[in-house]
DNA sequence: CATGAATGAGTGTTCATTCAT
DNA sequence: CATGAATGAACACTCATTCAT
């Protein structure tokens, strides 16, 4: 527990009180000043930490995708097949999106802003490279064929997406497991 | 020749501009200024056809979407067979999204923000009801089982959105027919 | 009484009112609110008339260098000798000063101002060749000798200015003519 | 080796970093910031030496002043007549404006600026008494005449202080000894 | 004395919107 | 309907200054 470890308490309110604000409204509804106050620091604070306001939202933008991408892909590879790692990834994503309202639903809505960097993009996509990997080892293998590794991996990840959003906000109680599965297997039945 | 066809000239440049400049940057930094100049009209003619800066992309935003579910939708039913009304569905998304890369790439930029009214929002859902109505013929004629015909419905149009966007985007020449092919072959045999 | 002659009562109304705030207090302590509010317009219709701030100051004291240079100008080659003519100079210069000391206090706080641009400086320096005509001439007549028509012209502007503005200062009633004449002839006296 | 007499080597450098900075750009466009990291110390310190950045100008301006005076007024009772000693003080000046080219700009810069208090102001005029007193003892030894021994010292104060500018700017090699001697000759010859 | 992270009052400027013409 | 000059609320950002270390 020392010092070192924990950057500055400031900078973390700040992130915290403007993921909760851009949640609630939209960017230019925000001013600098409101979150400044909803994270307790003086107005100037914010620009300590960064260089203008859109460096905020890049920020966030970036951190929210590198935790995400973190744990999706936290323990892949303690699996054996091909099936079992997509698997862990479509249920660790949806497991992230039911534990991370907030986030998640920050992360949609600058997911094709303007606002978010070419730059920041590029440093996402980096973090994101799992199930191209997963997808590549697997044609490797001859376990699945396809005209583009990238293509397939595009269309898995981002059925994954979907069914995790739309699963994630509409299943309610019991329904979450069986849709779930439901989800995951028609896209593995896809696959074969 | 009605008058009520051609809606004012005036309007469609706002909404032609307006179209424009709001792919090229986002909507903070499109002043109505240079909306109302780069479609040839007063500073103030915009507020004659819409009620406000937001107002108008929402208009831009149901029209486009208008536009797209009626090109979608025209001819399904000339379809006898689930799969035939599919791939038609998905074929002409496919084709759209070729053809009008400007009017897409503003439906993706503003499809998760706040900007877009929940009214928008609903208006536009009931005009994108043809897949759940195939999917809805197809479970009542035993052609698919699920546990929802809204989850299917959803997971296929969200497939349909993702495939058509990579697609258009990344496939060069001849690639494309062949990986529209693959993409939907991976469906349908997910559905089966 | 053409509407057109005059130019904007509102252009001309800030340009009022800033020239009695920036000779009350310095540039900076001068907010862009406090000139709409004493020229009673708006605080966004200081910036349809001028791009900036600093844009504001350099008009101000371009146009007061025009004014103040066509008032001294104004007459002068009705004089046939060098010595009327310099005489023409300097009492206008003196009676412009006594007349117009708003003006002149701003233009001597933005003299050396680093806000006054390169390229006012220059417009200003145009409008203000009189004096090297004069001199120019007389050179040219034998009148005087000097190694430098520039600098002649340099000396005997700084020392009109200098006078003009110590005399217009200080001079209490009659004190002024006869200041005005003691220092006219130590300059003339000087000459020959 | 008193320890008074080397003021702190940080004052120093804050004094150096700003007259070089004040001279670059202007008051307000130089932070304190700026000043700080020029003179390589923390941002604090530049308060722990002066009240304020206005206060910085002032140490400045009146610093140069005396120095300035100082410089001018060194052997001046050397000289026995009048006119040596007012070519003393001539010389001298130009030769401070050659060797100081920072220190003159900066002090014309402020000659006339709201930020230099009436305070610092009068503290400079005490020291620059030189002329008043050299011209007062001509007055008194009946060899010039004048209707206000303060209008006198003032004309050539200034006539010493444009020409010494002027020619300073201007004068290239050899021009500058022909163009001094021209530039007194002709005082001289308006005093008598 | 020295530091620099933190502050928050203050301001130039923008721009959606109005309204008299 | 159409215009564009005028408006003024709103805001991002700056920076002199403080103070705990």
């Amino acid at each position: 527990m020392k010092t070192t470890e924990k950057q500055s308490d400031k900078r973390k309110a700040i992130m915290e009180a403007s993921l909760k604000l851009f949640c609630e409204k939209c960017f230019q509804d925000t001013s600098t000043a409101s979150i400044s106050q909803a994270a307790s620091v003086g107005t100037g604070t914010l620009f300590c930490y960064f260089d203008s306001k859109e460096d905020l939202v890049n920020a966030l933008y970036l951190e929210s995708k590198e935790e995400l991408a973190a744990f999706v892909e936290d323990g892949v590879w303690d699996h054996p097949t091909f099936k079992a790692q997509l698997k862990h990834v479509f249920d660790r994503r949806i497991q992230w999106y039911t534990t991370n309202p907030e986030k998640i639903k920050f992360m949609m809505q600058y997911h094709s802003s303007k606002l978010i960097t070419e730059a920041t993009r590029e440093r996402v996509v980096m973090k994101l490279m799992v199930l191209n990997e997963i997808v590549s080892r697997a044609v490797d293998n001859g376990e699945v064929t396809t005209s583009s590794v990238d293509l397939l991996a595009a269309l898995i990840s981002g059925y994954f997406h979907n069914a995790g959003t739309y699963i994630a906000e509409n299943a309610k109680g019991e329904e979450l497991k069986k849709w779930q599965e439901e989800a995951f297997n028609m896209l593995w039945k896809g696959l074969n």
